[in-house]
DNA sequence: GTGTATGCAAACCCTTTGCAGGCGC
DNA sequence: GCGCCTGCAAAGGGTTTGCATACAC
């Protein structure tokens, strides 16, 4: 995965940078994660306006994608770098659960279809109360 | 509808003032806009602080929710004010299309109950080519 | 060695807040 | 008249940009 990372770039004409390597390295630890949270994380090895610059490239090369999870803007690697999913996300914990739903995609493709949109992408936020947290606090 | 919204603020023991009325009927004509055209429009009518303590109020009262069209963070009315929808972006025009579909609303239903959530909320983002921009730049 | 990428700091938004005056009820 | 709401201006926070230096190739 990383070595495919690297390959991409270097097809690119671009170069394989500390900063590079570190942001991607943490977004392939923490899928699902905030801008600010790659800035903080990867502070040592990457200035602020590096992070920025360099997830800029990742959304133009599309390595990364913005989603919303919780009503929160997220980022996290695209398809080519994990498998396709959406997010259940608990507004109470915080915390998102990852699904996937074959009836689901295709009526997001017979909507397009019949709307003659050609799509190119989609994205689901489903928020509510997680298990864990309907238990501890049930009403 | 405009009854409906100034008696909601009634009977919050909020009052109907000139601002909240300019925002609120800039959103009546101009379903899925953004923070941005509201202060813009209703600059006349109201200051930018107040449009966004507005837009604060209105989102605490569930009259308008935040939502994602083609990648960009909108503001809409919530389905107490217009009907449950979601949306198809162009990402060439920037124009969004208005869907329902009850199979989709099903899914999301049986998805979240599988994993044990309670459902909140959903929201959809479709993005691709619309059908007029595919004629006008066939590929 | 060459040209891209980085770090630093300043500039730039967009958004929030404090406060005195105005207006809905 | 009372207390909430507004406008104005200043402060705040996140993001972008200019420029000289450093590093990948």
């Amino acid at each position: 995965m990383k070595a495919k990372f690297k390959q991409q770039l270097r097809e690119a004409g671009l170069k394989v940078t500390g900063p590079r390597l570190e942001v991607f390295g943490f977004l392939q630890k923490h899928d699902l994660t905030t801008v600010s949270s790659v800035i903080r994380e990867c502070a040592a090895g990457a200035d602020r306006a590096s992070v920025y610059r360099t997830l800029a490239l990742f959304r133009k090369l599309g390595i990364i994608h913005d989603v919303v999870a919780g009503g929160k803007r997220m980022i996290e690697l695209t398809d080519r770098f994990a498998s396709h999913h959406h997010h259940l996300s608990c507004l109470e914990c915080g915390r998102s659960e990852t699904v996937s739903d074959q009836a689901l995609e295709s009526d997001l493709d017979r909507i397009s279809k019949k709307n003659g949109f050609r799509q190119v992408s989609h994205q689901i936020d489903i928020s509510g109360i997680c298990a864990r947290c309907q238990d501890r606090s049930p009403r």
